[in-house]
RNA sequence: CGGGGUGUAGCGCAGUUCGGUAGCGCACGUGCUUUGGGAGCAUGGGGUCGCAGGUUCAAAUCCUGUCGCCCCGACCA
């Protein structure tokens, strides 16, 4: 590709909009084009670059027995009806009509097409078990894109679907998936990806795992033990914490006029918050009903914790008078019967705290679970913190950090095909639902999320197996004939060695020329030039400025194909 | 959906307080000079000032409404 014919354009100056440095880099870089809210078109350099990811990934879902299908991005309701989705999913799905009325929706991910697809085709157990997948259009109509390509509504994913006859081949094909995931980030150069459990959300199923790159750009906090191989997306992390010391002491009433934070009545008090404790106030939205947490006054509800308890979405309460509940007033003893009330374990780290007593301007002191409220039941719904105690090893080794989530895999059950009514026969001729696991991967957020994993102030640093062109072949002074032809010569011999080059020829200042390159990011560079050629050589450099070399120019050629292919070779080693 | 910010040329911005008919830098076209880290001079093209109403002799500027975009939160495979 030569530089002269490519649709492209660079800014020098940071768009006022872009935050982090993968967007920043790819607006600058002439990378993609917002058209919308979280709509992007891409230019050719992304399309290369999604395209070689696309072929990696693809290549290791054929190495585990996937096979490629295509679904469709435009379904009828009537499909997401069967199973559930189309009342359960919020605003996400775009629904709208055809020109009969039909109800549609816009594909979202796919577990609906992919039951659809194999349920009149898998009819016996010989048949399982299998793997589909396909790499195309999602179109998700999020509350708030962000950041580039790192979140977007419409984007490209890879989703694979896997279908078993047994939870032992889910788990054992689960596995294998797992492994698959990390071959296919560490070839696209983020071997530092990690796989930290998760919530299954929206997807249902129990066995969930994340695959995060770890950034403090991150849109997820994760919870690692940096003693023993735990690692969870906070949302899902358990939590455990370490009895405080003293004894129980009397209940006490006391006054604490307009104390209304914790914050406040600790102060007032002389008491740590994590003597205090804390409520924290929600309502069910399956039937409206009010939820009272207690929590130690140190800590903070994990909502994705509670709403799996409680098995309800939830969201903050707002009107407590209504229900003769005293906010800023509230505790366990004597509160009223028309709200339900959670206790997190951490309720019992003490034996003695402060609490609201239900009555504007009173607390309790020396409230004791166990003696002033008898055997109540507590659950975890407590948000992991920074030095805590991790729930595996048991040592106080949690670190709290950040990720981009780069993909994920789940194992589903027979959430879809039993509510989607897909049979097989077994060996017995009985009639069995079969269980499924799906596995994705967001194409543009992967390679958004190298980059922020791999630029320097100047742009991104792509790694050889996956950026645009292997080589960028900078030729200064083209005007000159010299320059001219003996870059035309390397470019031809490397066109036609099959090495993808992409030819700078224009005629710009060198400091125009290397600044576009550095933003291309191209991993090998050559620079032509007339100072090079008068002492028969030409400069070869690394981008990530591990290398710069120059070479007699008979010799660059070979030296080109051979750095060419170390690289290459690197990048595979580094997958094994 | 809540809080904050912001819409003026492809990008970055000034002009808005105090109304007078739109400007700077980059980018783009042309010519000459220049050439190893974002060159110089000259010259040219490009904007219904987000949109819609209103006030006024006159609106980028004042008033009302509305939409888009960005950030934080909520939410989210």
């Amino acid at each position: 590709m030569k530089f002269t014919q490519m649709l492209t354009k660079r800014f020098k100056d940071t768009p006022a909009d872009c935050q982090i440095a993968s967007h920043i880099f790819m607006i600058r870089g002439g990378y993609m084009k917002n058209v919308g809210n979280g709509i992007y078109s891409l230019f050719p350099v992304t399309k290369r670059i999604t395209a070689k990811i696309e072929n990696i990934i693809r290549d290791e879902m054929n190495k585990i027995d996937g096979q490629e299908v295509l679904f469709p991005v435009v379904m009828p309701a009537s499909l997401w009806r069967e199973s559930g989705r189309y009342d359960s999913i919020a605003n996400e799905l775009v629904r709208f009509h055809d020109r009969s009325g039909n109800d549609m929706v816009l594909g979202m991910t796919h577990e609906e097409a992919a039951v659809q697809l194999a349920r009149e085709t898998a009819e016996s157990y010989q048949q399982y078990p299998f793997m589909i997948y396909q790499i195309q259009t999602k179109f998700r109509d999020e509350p708030r894109a962000r950041g580039g390509l790192i979140r977007v509504r419409e984007f490209t994913m890879k989703d694979a679907y896997s279908f078993h006859t047994t939870k032992e081949d889910l788990e054992e094909y689960y596995m294998r998936c797992h492994k698959a995931y990390e071959r296919i980030f560490a070839r696209c150069g983020v071997p530092e990806v990690i796989s930290v459990a998760s919530d299954s959300g929206m997807m249902g199923g129990k066995v969930a795992h994340e695959f995060m790159l770890c950034t403090p750009v991150g849109e997820d906090s994760l919870v690692v033990c940096s003693e023993c191989d735990f690692r969870a997306n906070m949302e899902t992390a358990d939590c455990t914490f370490d009895k405080l010391e003293g004894e129980a002491e009397a209940l006490t009433k006391v006054a604490t006029p307009e104390m209304k934070t914790i914050e406040e009545v600790a102060n007032f008090l002389g008491k740590d918050m994590d003597r205090l404790l804390k409520a924290v106030a929600y309502q069910r939205e399956d039937d409206d009903s009010i939820v009272i947490v207690f929590i130690r006054g140190d800590l903070e509800v994990n909502e994705v914790k509670l709403r799996n308890y409680l098995k309800s979405e939830i969201h903050p309460a707002l009107d407590l008078d209504a229900y003769d509940v005293c906010a800023g007033f509230i505790g366990p003893k004597g509160l009223t019967n028309k709200v339900k009330v959670v206790f997190d374990s951490s309720v019992l780290t003490s034996e003695s705290f402060v609490c609201g007593a239900n009555e504007e301007g009173y607390h309790f002191t020396g409230l004791n679970i166990k003696r002033d409220l008898g055997d109540v039941q507590t659950v975890d719904v407590a948000k992991a913190v920074e030095g805590g105690i991790c729930p595996v090893c048991g040592k106080h080794a949690l670190t709290l950090t950040r990720g981009i989530e780069v993909g994920n895999i789940f194992q589903l059950g027979d959430k879809y095909t039993a509510s989607m009514g897909m049979k097989y026969i077994d060996q017995n001729g009985v009639m069995q639902t079969p269980i499924m696991g799906c596995y994705g991967i967001g194409v543009g957020r992967l390679a958004a999320s190298v980059c922020e994993a791999h630029h320097d102030d100047y742009g991104p640093i792509w790694p050889m197996s996956i950026a645009p062109w292997q080589v960028q072949l900078c030729a200064l002074r083209a005007d000159q004939a010299e320059v001219r032809e003996f870059a035309d010569e390397i470019y031809r011999k490397l066109q036609d060695a099959g090495v993808e080059v992409i030819y700078d020829d224009r005629a710009v200042s060198a400091g125009v020329m290397f600044s576009d390159a550095d933003l291309t990011g191209v991993p090998l560079r050559v620079v032509v030039s007339p100072k090079g050629l008068k002492n028969g050589t030409v400069e070869i450099s690394k981008r990530d400025k591990s290398m710069m070399e120059k070479i007699e120019k008979d010799q660059a050629f070979d030296f080109i194909m051979n750095t060419v292919k170390d690289m290459i070779k690197e990048c595979e080693d580094y997958a094994k």
